[in-house]
Parts: structure tokens; sequence; C-alpha cells
RNA sequence: CGGGGCGUAGCGCAGCUUGGUAGCGCGCAUCGUUCGGGUCGAUGAGGUCGGUGGUUCAAAUCCACUCGCCCCGACCA
């Protein structure tokens, strides 16, 4: 490709808009042009390694049995109503009507679209397991796109979907798609952890998260570099300090004027925040007794140096959703906001859950359910309880990792991929079974499997660049290398150099791009650099009198000069040399269970 | 949806407080110059000042409404 003749330009200064360095980076390359929140157009060097990345995806599907298809986008709400998922989701899903009036709606998954297709097509156990998958534009009307590709609301993914007869049958092939998710990100060269996750709207008994450790994500990761846990803090679990032993003192009202916050409230007693109970008002949507939906006022409870752990809380309870309650709702349970506590509370409408810890532990201020007043040595037990006592807290850093005891640590990551057992929610919902060797219908055990490129692409530019630019690795980057001529009018020889370096590399396969600009050498390398090819070469008046042009590799700015006669071999063997160590970061996982 | 910020040329910004027919840098075009890490000079093209309504002799500027974008939170395979 000459560089003359490429669709892109590149930005010296940095767009408003973007504050993340993938953004902002991917902007400055022309990599990018956003026509609005979180859609985005996908310019030609971008196009190309989004493309790369989809085809390791492939190859690693397809070593694995995968079978590619494309399903449609655009998908008539019956199949969604009769998974119940048109009714449970909200706006994030993009509804429309055709010229008939029928609803339809943008797809945002194909669970059910896949589901239906094994309905039509599988029909015996000797047609398992099968896996499906695709490369294709999802819509998510997110309520908030953010950080340039990282979090879009039209984007590519690769959802793979395994169809099998059982449980055994999905627990043996799914270490497989955790090795070839491995795989994938391995050979992009991104170093990620596969954590234990939510499962989350799809449903599902496992499932787990594939993440890019970095600063700009939106997930928090629990790890503990003792024994390797890692866990989204969404789910992890973490061995809670010991209750301290005492005696249960009288229940006392203490006056706290203006002490609405439980770290107030610590230092104005001039107590450990852990000797406080914190209250926490939530509305839960659950299914009431008749099926349909209704709120429930939830009463947490937990020590006030913990967090609640909303994922925990609407996970004990089933809840749809969970949000916080309004002033009004909490007065109206006979609670004060700023002095709540479970003590005096009109218990009838309430659904009162206690953090174990705080059960364990004597003598806690809580609130006093009265303005400007809290309780000393409230006493679960004595004084209150709960409807359930559970483990409602999330984990923070220096709790004890619950496999070794060992303080974890938490990190910020963003998730490239994911991968989840399904069951048979959606087969059954969709009428996916099969006739087992005894002639019984048996509903289909479904599992699924996304990775998203563009925003695996993204979080590439995130993790690899330097204050020059990108530094894309061989494998993903949209040229192996970038020719540059120094060539002037006045050196008419250097330019015939190069256009013949130029094509010999082309006929050698190589991906090249050229630049062939009438434009000063500093243009040149600051472009080649901001767009990130990971090998360069310069040829210059200077290095053509003695024969070679010189080789800068962007990865770590290591130079070598190649001689001219050698060049194309010299490269080729550069380029195997990339591969191989990209390669050689390809290991072995086991999937602890 | 709650909180905050911003909409003026493709990009980055000034002008707005104190109304008077829109400017700078980059980029783009042409010419010359220069040529191994974003040359220098000249000329030029390019703007419904996000939109609508209002106030006024006069609105980028003041007022009201509205749309869009970004950030934090909520939410989220």
């Amino acid at each position: 490709m000459r560089m003359s003749r490429m669709f892109f330009q590149t930005l010296r200064e940095v767009p408003a808009d973007a504050d993340t360095v993938s953004h902002q980076l991917m902007l400055r390359a022309g990599m990018i042009h956003q026509i609005a929140a979180g859609i985005f157009d996908i310019l030609p060097l971008a196009q190309r390694i989004k493309h790369k990345i989809e085809d390791i995806i492939r190859e690693e599907m397809d070593a694995i049995g995968g079978q590619e298809v494309t399903l449609p986008m655009v998908h008539p709400a019956e199949i969604w109503q009769r998974s119940r998922r048109w009714y449970e989701i909200g706006s994030d899903m993009a509804r429309l009507k055709d010229r008939n009036g029928r609803d339809m709606c943008l797809g945002m998954t194909h669970e059910e679209i896949m589901a239906e297709l094994a309905a039509k097509f599988i029909s015996s156990y000797r047609q398992l397991p099968v896996m499906l998958y695709q490369i294709q534009t999802k819509f998510r009307d997110e309520p908030r796109p953010r950080a340039g590709l990282i979090r879009v609301r039209e984007f590519t993914m690769k959802d793979a979907y395994t169809f099998d007869r059982d449980e055994a049958g999905i627990n043996a092939y799914y270490p497989k798609l955790y090795q070839a998710y491995f795989n994938i990100f391995d050979r992009c060269g991104l170093d990620t952890v596969a954590v234990a996750s939510d499962t989350g709207m799809m449903g599902g008994s496992m499932a787990h998260e594939f993440m890019a450790l970095t600063g700009i994500g939106e997930d928090t990761l629990v790890i503990c570099d003792a024994c390797g846990y890692s866990a989204n803090r969404q789910v992890a679990a973490f061995r809670k300090p010991a209750p301290p032993t005492e005696a249960p003192l009288p229940l006392e009202e203490v006056a706290t004027p203006h002490v609405e916050t439980i770290a107030a409230l610590a230092a104005f007693l001039g107590i450990p925040e852990s000797q406080t109970a914190k209250a926490i008002f939530q509305i839960a949507t659950v299914e009431g007794p008749d099926g349909q939906p209704k709120d429930q006022f939830v009463f947490a409870v937990v020590r006030g140096d913990m967090e609640l752990n909303e994922t925990k809380l609407t996970n004990a309870i089933k809840a749809r959703r969970l949000r916080p309650a309004v002033t009004e709702e909490i007065l109206a349970i006979g609670a004060t906001p700023g002095y709540g506590s479970p003590i005096g509370i009109d218990r009838s409408q309430v659904l009162l859950l206690v953090d174990d810890l705080v059960a364990a532990s004597p003598n806690l201020v809580a609130g006093a359910n009265r303005e400007g007043y809290h309780l000393r040595n409230t006493n679960y037990g004595r004084d209150y309880t709960a409807d359930r006592v559970l483990d409602l807290v999330a984990a923070s850093d220096g709790d004890g990792c619950p496999t070794c005891g060992a303080p974890l640590r938490t990190v910020r990551g963003v998730e490239v991929g994911n991968i989840f057992k399904l069951g048979t929610r959606y087969s059954i919902a969709m009428g996916a079974t099969y006739l087992d060797e005894n002639g019984e219908s048996k509903p289909i055990v479904m599992g699924s499997y996304g990775i998203g490129p563009g925003r695996l692409m993204a979080v590439l530019a995130e993790v690899l660049n330097d204050e020059n630019g990108l530094k894309w690795p061989i494998t993903v980057a949209p040229y192996q290398v970038a020719l540059i001529s120094l060539a002037t009018d006045k050196t008419p020889e250097v330019a015939a150099a190069a256009e013949r370096i130029y094509a010999d590399l082309v006929d050698a396969g190589v991906e090249v791009i050229y630049d062939d600009r009438n434009e000063r050498a500093g243009v040149k390398f600051n472009d080649a650099d901001l767009i990130g090819i990971p090998i360069r070469l310069t040829v210059g008046g200077k290095g053509l009198q003695r024969g070679v042009v010189e080789m800068k590799l962007r990865r770590n700015g290591e130079t070598a000069e190649f001689a001219v006669d050698t060049l194309v071999d010299d490269v080729w063997d550069l380029i195997a040399d990339e591969h191989e160590r990209i390669q050689a970061r390809v290991v072995e996982r086991v999937l602890a269970e």
C-alpha cells in the first residue's frame, strides 16, 4: 500500500473528547471516526487490524470444532418473547417495527436465534456435540458508551455456542473454549487473566471472564498472588476477619448531631469503622407469589468498614433488578436516612438481610432511626433478627484469600471475552431437544462464548503504546513493514531504489506500507511510529551508498542494517522471529474448577 | 436516569462578562524554499457560531426551550 493513496490522516493534536490513551491514539492515527455516542466508523488501518484479530479467532474456533455461520442482526420479537427476554431486557434492546407493524429488535446477542436454529436442525444425540459461531454486528443501546472502542453501542462480536447432550458433555467442551480463548489473546499479544464471574442475565451455572488488566478497566478483579485465586469482585469470596469476642453491653442511645456517614460516626465517637453497622436500602424487583414482578424493599446491614456487594445480594434474593431506595420509601418503612438501623422499623414491609459478620459481631454502633441519634451496643439476636443472615459484602484489598488466606489484591480490568455454561434455559424455551439412545427426548445443553474483536483491538492499543504512538504486535499489525523513502527531488536514485524495494517486498508477499509521500523525514518517522507498524525500513542516501537499508523495531527501538541484496530474506526472517516471539506466549492452561 | 462539563472551519482553541456583520494555530489547495525525527515564506479555499423561539435598530454574545457530545455515578453478555 502506498501511503500517498491511503485513506487516512494523522492528527498532531489530541481530539478533546478522547481521554483514554487508546481512543486518543486511534483517533490520531486516523483509524476510527465517531458519528454518534458509541457508534464508530472503522477506517482502513483499523479494519486490517480487526480482520487479523478475527482471523486468529476463526483459526482457534475452527481448531476445536467450530463451524462459522452468519445469523441475522434483525430479529422478530416472537423469538425473544419465547425466552421472555423480550420482557426482561430494558432499553438496552433496540426495538423497531417492520412495515407491517410487527415488533422486531436489533440483535444484542444470539442465544435465542442459535437455539431456534438448533431446534430446527438437531434431532439426534448422534449430531452432538456441535459448535457454531459467527463474527457479526451486535447493537446494544448502552446507557453510557465510553473510552472510544472500549465500550460502544454497535460492535462486532464473535459469539460461539456449543450444543451438548448433557452436563458431562459441556464439562468436556468448556475447557477447550477456555484454552482456545487464552490462545487467541496470547496470539494477539495481550496478557489476560481468566476470572470466575457472575452469570448475570444469561443464566447458567459457570462462567469465566477473560480480563485484560488496565487502569481504565470498568471491572474490579480480586487476585491472590500467593495461590493464583482470581475472581470478579462481584462474586469473589474471601475470608472474613474473626469478630471480636466480648460480652454484650446494654443498648444505649447516643446523640450524634449531623453525623450521617460511617466515617463521620467513627470519628465522632472515636471508634473504628469496624465497630459500626451500616444500613443500605434497596428496592428489588422480584417475582411475586402470582408470578408477576413486584417491588420488595430490601434492608441490608453490613459492617461499617465493608462494602455491600450488590451482585451477591441480587443473586441471594433472585432479584431481577435492584435500585437504591429513595428518601420517601425509606421513611415509609420507619427508617431514617443517615441514622438507619433494623431496630424499630416496620418489619412487615421489609426483607431484612444481615451480613454474617454483623450477626457475629457484638456491640456495634448503628442508627437509632431518629434524626441525630445512634445506638451503641446493638447485638444481633438480642436487639433484632433478620429474615436471612448471609455473606453480603465485597472483597477488598487485604482481605484474606478464600483458598489460601494470603492477602487479596484488587485490580482493574477490561473484559475482552467470556465463556458461559448456559444450561437448558434457551433450548427449553426454543424447543431445542434431541432423542437419546433410548428414544427419550431431552433438552440440549448449551454454552455461549463471546469475544469483541473491536474491543480487543482497543485494549491492545490501550496497553501497547508509548509517547510516540501505538505498538502493534506482528500478528495483528495492519502492515508488517513500514517502508520509508527519504528521497527528495534531488535524489531520484533513492526514490528508484525505494520503489524497487517496495516492489520486491510486495512480490515476496510482505504486507508493506510504503511511505512515498513528499514529506520530510520527521513526518514519515512520526507517522510510522504513531500508527505502530512493527518493522520500519528506511531507504536513504546514506545507507544506499553502503548498500543497506536501516531497520528499526517499533516494539523496543532495536535497530539493524539489512543489505539491499538480501533484504527480502532478511525481512522475512525478522517477521518469522517476531511471530515466533508471540507464539512463545501461547501456553497450556488448566482450568481449575 | 442523577451529578458535572462542553458545543464557534476537518482538528485544537480565542471571541461571549461589557450585543455592532467572526479570528488564531494545525490541517487542506497553489507557488517558491527546505530535505535523515512534525522546514520556512507567500497566496488561497473553507464557518447555518448545535437547533428553535424570544428580547433588541442590531445576537456567536442576553433570555427560554431543545438537541448532541464527554466525564463521574447508576446500569451493563
